[in-house]
DNA sequence: ATCGGCTCGCGCAA
DNA sequence: TGCGCGAAGCCGAT
């Protein structure tokens, strides 16, 4: 494996023996993952045994019973995949810097090997995990194709600016995965039985009232296999109508890709392979990979990924210099969150998040603007968008996500465009554009009032 | 239906 | 220092 996907956390005066530890966390699969064949590597090298760890924290910025059972059904699929393979898995519940110490210490482990995630809360967890770590720990981008910290050092300003730097890194990094290997060292303790999804679901403290989606199914088979199915039925003219709001013709990748049921290098090798349309396969390609890992970039270098101090300077001027505009419509996040606006448009996406758990790529973008337009001020408008996308949508709590928030209110990735009332210079869109590309009435009927 | 202007700043060429 | 150009748009002119 190319040692650029590790970087070590922590280097200490390590034992020489004892089981490696892999804390599973942003990466929940078993194969493609460069995280676990490091660990797996380290363990073989070391003739020592391997165990996967998951800590699963009971209130992960609110998310509901909605993420958490897409969650856990997903990892215990993982399980099994590794108990087949011999490597030893626990489920811890708590947080992490609290509950990894004592585990560690128990089982005298003698590596720490987790993935990166370049959200706020993982990184907390992190340093404080490091500073109570006696053993050596490493962290492998197993997220992303090019490891984030490679691709740029620096926060990019566009996607044209970190575009080529990706392409000129792919041939490194776009490479095949080995298998993972059935494990030679089994762990000495005895095999936890896998855990009871409905036991776990039960033990759990959270908001139940945002339920399960069950329109697709869970896991990383099903992950490979959606993403077959697309190959075979929706890569030959992706981006001719991927953007209609009516059509299926998006990937439904996103919740795989973001509990890491599937790995985007995985993604993007089959559809390489698939040797499809030139143009079609490009665009696929391009929001697989140079939008996403963008959106790495961003929530990586810009610690205010989440709030308007974390727009570009032009961006924060002009809305400051239009805080003052006189909104038509203003409501808080209670009236946005009941779809309960004058606008049947925002209100049909509003509920399609709400009833699926994944509204449509393009009605995304407009429904973060009018939140923008009809809220007291871009921090509330902000503040508004990202909880209701991180509790209703299958894949909140993505950099994605944030990074999709911040290009519809804050310019985020974007340019200046004509001034106008509230958005300032912020790119403006309006329900006219929808209608003249869009047979929109007919997504209001779809997703209209029970 | 199509087209240019709107407007900012990065990165590269010179 | 100048210049080209950029995720998804809008609007008015032709």
């Amino acid at each position: 494996m190319n040692p650029r996907r590790v970087r070590i956390l922590k280097s200490a005066v390590s034992a020489l023996s004892g089981p490696v530890v892999y804390w599973m966390s942003r990466d929940q699969r078993a194969e493609d993952n460069w995280a676990l064949l490091h660990a797996q590597q380290q363990a073989v090298s070391t003739k020592q045994p391997l165990v996967v760890v998951f800590c699963l924290v009971p209130d992960f910025l609110q998310a509901t019973l909605r993420q958490y059972g897409f969650m856990l059904r997903g990892l215990m699929e993982t399980f099994a995949e590794l108990e087949r393979k011999n490597i030893a898995y626990r489920l811890l519940v708590g947080q992490p810097e609290e509950v990894l110490p004592g585990f560690l210490a128990q089982l005298q482990a003698s590596l720490l090997v987790t993935d990166f995630d370049p959200l706020r809360i993982k990184r907390q967890w992190k340093a404080k995990l490091l500073a109570r770590l006696t053993i050596d720990c490493h962290e492998v981008d197993a997220h992303n194709i090019v490891p984030c910290w490679i691709a740029s050092p620096k926060l990019e300003f566009a996607a044209y600016t970190l575009r080529p730097k990706l392409k000129k890194l792919l041939p490194e990094f776009l490479e095949q995965f080995p298998p993972l290997e059935r494990h030679p060292y089994p762990l000495a303790q005895v095999a936890t039985p896998l855990p009871e999804v409905e036991t776990v679901l039960a033990g759990l403290n959270i908001d139940r009232s945002v339920g399960e989606v069950d329109w697709l199914q869970v896991g990383a088979q099903a992950a490979l296999l959606r993403l077959h199915q697309f190959l075979q039925d929706g890569l030959d003219d992706y981006g001719v109508n991927s953007n209609d709001p009516l059509l299926d013709r998006q990937s439904q990748l996103s919740p795989y890709l973001h509990f890491g049921q599937l790995s985007a290098q995985r993604t993007a090798l089959e559809v390489l392979r698939h040797d499809g349309p030139v143009q079609q396969t490009e665009a696929f390609l391009e929001e697989l990979i140079v939008r996403r890992e963008l959106a790495d970039n961003f929530c990586c270098y810009n610690p205010d990924y989440d709030n308007p101090a974390g727009f570009p300077a032009w961006a924060q001027q002009t809305l400051s210099d239009h805080l003052g505009d006189l909104r038509s419509y203003s409501y808080t996040a209670a009236e946005f969150e009941q779809a309960t606006t004058h606008d049947p448009i925002w209100n049909a996406a509003q509920r399609q998040m709400v009833k699926t758990g994944k509204m449509h790529g393009y009605m995304r973008m407009y429904w973060a603007k009018k939140i923008l337009e009809w809220s007291a001020s871009p921090r509330q408008a902000m503040q508004t968008a990202i909880y209701l996308n991180d509790r209703y949508e299958l894949d909140g709590r993505d950099p994605n996500g944030y990074a999709g928030i911040a290009w519809s209110i804050g310019g985020v990735h974007d340019r200046a465009w004509s001034e106008r009332q509230i958005f300032g210079k912020i790119r403006y869109m309006n329900d006219k554009g929808l209608r003249r590309k869009f047979t929109i009435d007919r997504y209001c009927e779809r997703f209209a009032a029970e």
